[in-house]
RNA sequence: GCGCGGUUAGCUCAGCGGUAGAGCGCCUCUCUUACACAGAGGAUGCCACAGGUUCAAAUCCUGUACCGCGCACCA
């Protein structure tokens, strides 16, 4: 390795260096591309010749994993593609610094906690983490903000150096953060837009809870489990005599029971239709009503609604309009007696309050044993409960199931516009197509409106207010809406039009909404923060819809779907044209590989055993849409590919350099010899296959085809033709040349978007300077209309292929080297494979060593069949 | 329950009507004026199962089983 100084700076570079050092080479072209502006978005091309992304905002606050690079990779491919294509590149980067996970982490590492009833400190200045809990400052939102965009930002500068170091050919520019002021701003517009438009309301109504984040939840942010519970059989009473047995599994809720319910056609329960039936313990008055929601097959065929077991109960509550008899409170504990008293309208009101008395301020598993306590004791429980395997909301990151809380909420309407969300999906090209029935499905599926508030305190304000009465009292029902002009704001720091600070909270003044948006809310807006569209109308009609979303599949459900919402709402129009849509890395385990999963790999650490290009090339070889198994012997592949394009790469050079190809360019018309035409023909099937495969996201494919293109071209073509080559003869070696040098820009230009680095580096050992092409990430993808006049027929490659095969063979097992002389080679084969071999009769003796006296061809075999070859090696 | 993927060599996967493929791993061998960070050669398969369509099925159809995922069910 005596020659590895030249590595360090690809500029300077003279001679070839004798083996190839990634960990050198890689860090001194992202520095170099930084320095040429070689990703650059140019505003003043048309939008015809833009390729737009949508680029995912990874999470700032953890450290980014494999399945990052895994997936960002794929999209980076894509990207390189497209720029070759000569299209001009719109590829942004997002921060995702907003929501819980920089909450948390903010508060510790600052030792603060947020207020939003506090008011703004300027020039506030933490005084660090703290030891105990009452340590903590108590500091406004927007100090809070300040605090997360300090952090976010040291973060996000971590980020940007690792995603430049696996050669994302992002425009550094073009980035935005979720929490920073573009974006509130984007979000809060969004909100006043679709308010003025219809599309969105509050609302004092049911609502999914989280009762341990104590804030509201999204439906596309709920999750099934299923947990075991038990059924238990409970006997209620009819008025006017008989009674009858439900069956549930949270007898907790008796005391919020609103109606006993069967199905319609049910025999056994069609007579108690209309009658009022009488609640175990609370002795409270309820109907007996048919419903289609009963299932005659299950329990036992009658069960009781409250408010509220599930979204059924929502329902029918609201369709019956029947009472609300909430006993469950914001944090999962049954509301008091007190509370309850106003509507506990019972037979037997004492013995009633003091049933619920035993459960009140419980939470929702505990009253679950106390009442089946004093069902048990009452005797009105029948049998032993039975268990039984039950699915259950919880909240994706919660671990306590989710209720049905009544709250006031913003939503966005979406429930009655389910075709129209489903059409927009539709008019997107799926990558890959059947991706698109998840996204149907979650539309059909839909049961709620988007709720977009959450009890939060991080997050985009709603830019509202409320006036406040004489009495002191909030008015939901008259929200004052924020001027566009004056976004971002802080409802809870910033005043509304036409009142003053010392009016907050006070009668006949005003009142901030203390709620925060959902980050969906602002993650669903990701094309048009980049394409500022709030600011920045011309900009956003270049950039608006984008042509590409890369994401992963399990947020179909939220961001692709909230994203199309928004973008229909807003625009009329679809986000984006394709959505390509990236599998997982999964552990050998066959489990997510995630950072929670324990044995964490980071990627500095895979940079420092293997390269950026090898890693690359795993990445690549995973089609979209499929989850793809870590495995480094995959790395090493790629490691070995970028070391052969090395070699092969100066073998070509030095050809390049000799005095066959010095003098005038070469050009189509030196290739003369016809196993460089045969040759120059299949690359020119390959460029225009990689083309056709590249454009419709089989990149995959592709890199297969293109992989066993160039290995075949190191161990067979290139092997047939470097004696030629070397042999002195000036026109047969331009030759040579010639085909060398347009086969080796070609396989450089369709390895470029995987393996950036390796064929940076050799592209700019010669093509630089000779194509005046600064950079492969910039040069034409590759046509068969680039080598005119080539063309040749395959046949000689072919069938002096398999008569090389077959010396090699017979090598092998006599256990002599490749250059053991041949005395003998006799080939019995077809008029037309003869004809063919004839034509490449130099470079096949050449390469086989075979004795030009030995050579016996007869044309006595079949063109249909593989050629018969006998092979004898010399005796020495 | 409904839907979507998948089941091919020891492993990871490609092939998706015309003689079963690649890489890794394994076994032989070879210093060869690009590359030993390499090269040459070899072994390895009832293409999950059962039916059907076809001259011909890993490939198309219909079922079944198993794996992964999504949606729904939540009394």
């Amino acid at each position: 390795m005596e020659n590895d100084t030249p590595l360090k700076n690809p500029a300077e570079r003279t001679a070839f260096p004798a083996a190839y050092l990634p960990a050198a080479v890689e860090p001194a072209w992202c520095e170099k591309w930084e320095q040429e502006k070689l990703y650059y978005y140019d505003p003043a091309r048309p939008r015809k010749e833009t390729f737009v992304v949508d680029t995912p905002p990874p999470t700032v606050s953890g450290e980014l994993h494999v399945g990052h690079v895994f997936s960002y990779v794929q999209t980076d491919i894509m990207v390189r593609f497209q720029r070759m294509l000569g299209k001009n590149v719109f590829y942004p980067m997002g921060w995702d610094d907003n929501g819980l996970p920089t909450e948390r982490r903010v508060q510790n590492l600052f030792g603060v906690r947020c207020d939003p009833a506090l008011p703004y400190t300027p020039d506030y200045k933490p005084t660090g983490p703290k030891k105990d809990l009452k340590d903590y400052e108590h500091i406004s939102r927007r100090n809070f903000l300040e605090l997360c965009e300090l952090q976010t930002a040291v973060d996000e500068k971590k980020y940007e150096a690792l995603w430049r170091r696996f050669g994302l050919s992002v425009d550094w520019r073009q980035t935005y953060s979720t929490v920073g002021e573009l974006c509130r701003k984007t979000s809060q517009l969004s909100f006043l837009d679709l308010f003025s438009k219809g599309h969105v309301y509050s609302a004092e109504t049911p609502t999914l809870w989280d009762t341990t984040f104590k804030t509201a939840v999204a439906q596309a942010e709920c999750e099934d489990r299923e947990v075991s519970g038990f059924f238990h059989d409970i006997k209620f009473a009819v008025e006017g005599g008989g009674e009858f047995t439900i069956a549930t599994t949270r007898p907790e809720l008796l005391a919020a029971c609103i109606a006993v319910v069967a199905h319609p056609d049910d025999e056994r329960y069609k007579p108690l239709f209309g009658k009022t039936a009488l609640t175990p313990l609370f002795k409270v008055r309820v109907p007996i009503m048919p419903s289609y929601h009963a299932d005659p097959e299950k329990g036992t065929g009658i069960m009781m609604i409250c408010t509220f077991g599930d979204i059924a109960d929502v329902e029918f509550w609201r369709k019956e309009k029947l009472p609300m008899r909430q006993i469950i409170g914001n944090d999962g504990r049954l509301h008091t007696v007190e509370h309850v008293s106003k509507f506990l309208d019972s037979a037997d009101r004492e013995a009633a309050l003091n049933a619920y008395g035993a459960i009140a301020g419980l939470y929702a598993k505990q009253a679950r044993t106390k009442t089946v306590e004093m069902l048990k004791a009452a005797g009105i429980l029948v049998g032993d409960p039975r268990t039984t395997k039950q699915a259950v909301k919880y909240y994706e990151k919660g671990d306590q199931p989710l209720e049905f809380v009544p709250a006031r909420q913003w939503y966005i309407r979406i429930l009655n516009s389910k075709l129209q969300l489903l059409e927009q999906g539709r008019k997107v090209a799926w990558h890959p197509d059947y991706m698109f029935k998840r996204y149907e499905q979650w539309v059909e599926g839909l049961n709620q409106d988007w709720c977009i508030s959450r009890q939060r305190y991080f997050g985009v304000p709603f830019p509202v207010w409320f006036p406040v009465d004489a009495a002191g009292k909030i008015d939901y029902s008259k929200p004052i809406l924020a001027a566009p002009e004056r976004l971002p704001l802080d409802p809870a720091t910033d005043c509304p039009p036409g009142y003053t600070e010392d009016q907050r909270n006070k009668p006949n003044g005003f009142a901030g909404e203390p709620d925060v948006m959902d980050t969906w809310a602002t993650s669903s807006l990701t094309p048009m923060i980049s394409s500022r569209w709030a600011d920045d109308k011309a900009r956003h009609a270049n950039l608006f819809p984008a042509d590409m979303r890369p994401q992963a599949h399990e947020i179909i459900r939220t961001w692709a779907f909230y994203t199309i919402t928004k973008a229909w709402m807003h625009e009329n129009s679809v986000p984006w044209y394709n959505a390509a849509i990236s599998g997982w890395v999964v552990s050998p385990d066959k489990g997510k590989m995630s950072k929670s999963k324990g044995k964490t790999i980071t990627p500095d650490d895979l940079l420092k055993t293997y390269s950026a290009d090898s890693l690359r090339y795993w990445a690549g070889k995973a089609k979209l849409g499929q989850d793809t198994m870590y495995d480094e012997s995959v790395f090493k592949v790629g490691m070995r590919l970028a070391t052969k394009l090395f070699n092969a790469s100066k073998f070509t050079m030095m050809q390049l350099q000799s005095p066959a190809a010095a003098g005038t360019k070469l050009c189509a018309a030196d290739i003369t010899e016809p196993l460089d035409k045969a040759w120059v023909e299949s690359i020119k099937g390959l460029a225009e296959a990689s083309r056709v495969d590249f454009a419709a996201y089989e990149y995959a494919a592709m890199l297969l085809y293109t992989e066993t293109a160039f290995w075949d071209f190191c161990d067979n073509y290139l092997e047939l033709v470097k004696n030629r080559a070397y042999s002195g003869k000036p026109e047969a070696a331009r030759s040579a040349c010639a085909a060398l040098e347009w086969t080796l820009s070609v396989f450089l230009r369709l390895f470029a978007p995987f393996l950036p680095f390796i064929t940076e580096e050799v592209w700019g050992w010669s093509y630089a300077e000779s194509l005046k092409l600064p950079s492969v990430h910039k040069a034409p993808w590759p046509t068969a209309a680039e080598m005119p006049s080539a063309a040749g027929a395959p046949l000689v490659l072919a069938v002096t292929r398999k008569v090389l095969e077959a010396v090699r063979t017979k090598k092998a097992a006599e256990k002599r080297s490749v250059k053991w002389p041949v005395s003998k080679l006799a080939v019995e084969c077809g008029p037309k494979q003869a004809a063919a071999l004839k034509l490449a009769l130099d470079d096949l003796l050449l390469a086989g060593c075979v004795a030009p006296a030995g050579l016996i061809i007869a044309e006595t075999g079949s063109d249909e069949k593989d050629p018969s070859v006998t092979v004898e090696l010399a005796v020495v």
